[in-house]
DNA sequence: AGCCCACGGGG
DNA sequence: GTGTACGTGGGCT
């Protein structure tokens, strides 16, 4: 038996003789080394919960199903414990298939846990953390690729263990593509792509196109078909970790697909050998490489910046407040169609696109690798999801660490039902210029309410002494004092670790591992700071509407009380929102 | 006011 | 893939 350690990139499972096995796709680093491994295991079976009306006559129900194993299990659903059934399937899909069927027994009184995907599933279990090293024992394979950098092969035998470094450096390639047709968009029907610009961030900076150019780090191809094959011999060759790109989930790879498949082009770019394929998420859809995280930065950039706009040029000025260069979508197809000197600022253009991506991604992939590595599941995902799944992926972990069942996701009937909440409070602006002005900010202040006041799903109670409970301000709602709630000792840990690393960052003398902690210390801080955002979305798991009532409550009592006491000190609020308040010192 | 539907980014 | 965005703003009834 041997062992080996690698990054944790991105982790799937495919059948094998009827059987799931996951693969975690992975990067040996060291000296320069940059070596795939794709690991599997053939151990792990997905499992549902089923709660029972009586224990013992569900069991015999069950044991009429081809079931592999059925056990008695203790686990808390919101606060109290109960007897649940752990029921093992033989295969993850036969979950939506015999779910529906375990609902409907008349002994069944639900299904719990039988929406979580089961490479989900693999890494809370196993506790690992993609983005992270990880170390397995098992028995290296006979690798069947022949691609140039034929990934090792791994069998699992054993547990794979969770090791906690720093992160290692990440190779990140990123690409633009350029077509065109004089009256628009360009048309994947007709209009043919001209070029691919790509760019790393260890100095690769190539554009491949169907015309010569007198800039050398242009490479002329003799045909469109020859510029999608050296695209992939390119992908192949700097097999790099990440591949980003803006918009490339609905524009570049979409129009890559079309192109190739016209052309007979195999765009088998995925670590595994495997082509690229579409992952239908919701209404959009997503280009996923297999082993290799693909990042849109698209989606990503509109969670982290609050702009009007999301184009790559005005995301670029936001973030490094100068100018990047810009051809006018219309002017493309003529600066094709002319040459010279327009053509080759058509290629400068094209480059630039890509480098501005790479730039981009070096200010930003960092903060998503940090929330990746805490929230514990793939980049691919977390750089695709609303901070809302994020935090209730972050809990849903949590919740299996604290022996908690996780609550269902709401049917839509059930979303339809729940109510919005409240907004904090809103103090109307004092009209005017004022002058020396100050800001109370209370933007942990949600965070905060939740620790102190418990608030949480399972320690909210319709009765209770008022000794033993915190009662919320307008609307009434109850809280035990004790013990303490789920979501509030979440929050405990994020806050407190969040203090350690920052007392961490003090010491650092190394301005790199400052600036790691920084990233990770904002990783924590911003689901701390969404956390409480689980209780109002409608469609959320841990939606309690109490719960978030009795928070922005508190909230408004909490900024009201401050204003008025900051009035005793000299100072005259002229504006509020629910994140703090304005006032100007009067003396 | 309430409902429906289109839109975002990309060239 | 143990799946099916999302929030908003305009036009219309």
């Amino acid at each position: 038996m041997e062992r080996k350690r690698f990054l944790l990139l991105d982790i799937d499972y495919v059948t094998e003789n009827d059987e799931a096995v996951i693969r975690l796709f992975g990067k040996i680093k060291g000296d320069g080394e940059n070596k795939s491994i794709i690991a599997k295991d053939k151990s792990f079976k997905p499992y549902i919960y089923v709660y029972p009306h009586e224990i013992q006559e569900c069991m015999e129900e069950l044991g009429e199903l081809n079931l592999k194993k059925i056990e008695k299990v203790r686990k808390k659903d919101v606060g109290i414990y109960k007897e649940f059934l752990k029921i093992t399937l033989k295969h993850p899909q036969e979950v939506p298939k015999l779910r529906e069927k375990i609902w409907s027994m008349d002994t069944v009184v639900e299904v719990r846990e039988h929406d979580i995907p089961f490479y989900r599933r693999y890494l809370i279990d196993k506790g690992l953390f993609p983005m992270q090293e990880v170390e397995v024992q098992g028995t290296s394979m006979e690798s069947s690729f022949s691609s140039p950098e034929d990934p090792c092969i791994f069998e699992i035998d054993g547990e794979p263990l969770p090791i906690s470094t720093g992160l290692p450096e990440i190779k990140v390639l990123s690409f633009d593509i350029e077509a065109c047709n004089p009256k628009g968009m360009p048309q994947v029907k007709q209009d043919p792509i001209i070029m691919i610009s790509l760019s790393s961030n260890q100095g690769f900076k190539k554009v491949y196109s169907t015309k010569p150019s007198k800039n050398d780090f242009v490479e002329e191809l003799s045909s469109e078909k020859e510029l999608l094959q050296k695209f992939v011999d390119v992908v192949k060759n700097e097999n790099p970790d990440l591949i980003t790109g803006y918009n490339t989930d609905i524009f570049d790879f979409p129009y890559i697909r079309d192109r190739a498949a016209r052309l007979g082009v195999t765009l088998d770019l995925g670590v595994d050998g495997s082509e690229l394929k579409f992952m239908r998420r919701g209404f959009a859809n997503s280009a996923v490489i297999k082993g290799r995280i693909h990042v849109d930065l698209y989606p990503s950039m509109r969670r982290f910046l609050q702009l009007d706009r999301y184009t790559l040029e005005r995301v670029y000025l936001e973030i490094f407040e100068k100018e990047k260069k810009d051809i006018n979508g219309d002017e493309i197809h003529s600066c094709w169609a002319d040459g010279g000197e327009r053509l080759e600022e058509l290629f400068e253009y094209s480059l630039d696109d890509a480098v501005a991506v790479t730039k981009i991604g070096e200010e930003m992939l960092p903060l998503s690798m940090a929330i990746t590595r805490l929230v514990g599941q793939p980049l691919f995902d977390i750089s695709r999801m609303a901070t809302g799944q994020q935090v209730e992926w972050y809990l849903i972990r949590k919740a299996y660490e604290y022996g908690d069942i996780v609550p269902n996701k709401p049917s839509a009937a059930k979303v339809a039902n729940r109510r919005r909440i409240e907004g904090g409070y809103v103090k109307e602006p004092v009209l005017g210029l004022h002058k020396n002005v100050v800001y109370f900010d209370f933007r942990s202040l949600y965070p905060s309410i939740i620790i102190s006041r418990n608030v949480s799903p399972d320690t909210l109670v319709d009765e209770c002494d008022e000794e033993n409970c915190y009662t919320a301000p307008e609307v009434g709602s109850k809280f035990l004092k004790e013990p303490v709630g789920f979501v509030p000792s979440v929050i405990g840990n994020v806050l407190n670790e969040r203090v350690k690393i920052k007392s961490r960052m003090k010491e650092a003398t190394d301005p790199r591992e400052r600036h790691v902690l920084d990233v990770q210390q904002e990783a924590l801080k911003r689901v701390a700071n969404t956390m409480y955002g689980v209780y109002g979305f409608i469609r959320f798991r841990w939606y309690c509407l109490e719960c978030a009532d009795s928070i922005t409550a508190w909230g408004r009592e909490f900024i009201k009380n401050t204003m008025k006491e900051s009035e005793k000190s000299g100072f005259k609020p002229i504006y509020a929102d629910t994140d703090g308040f304005y006032a100007t010192y009067v003396g």
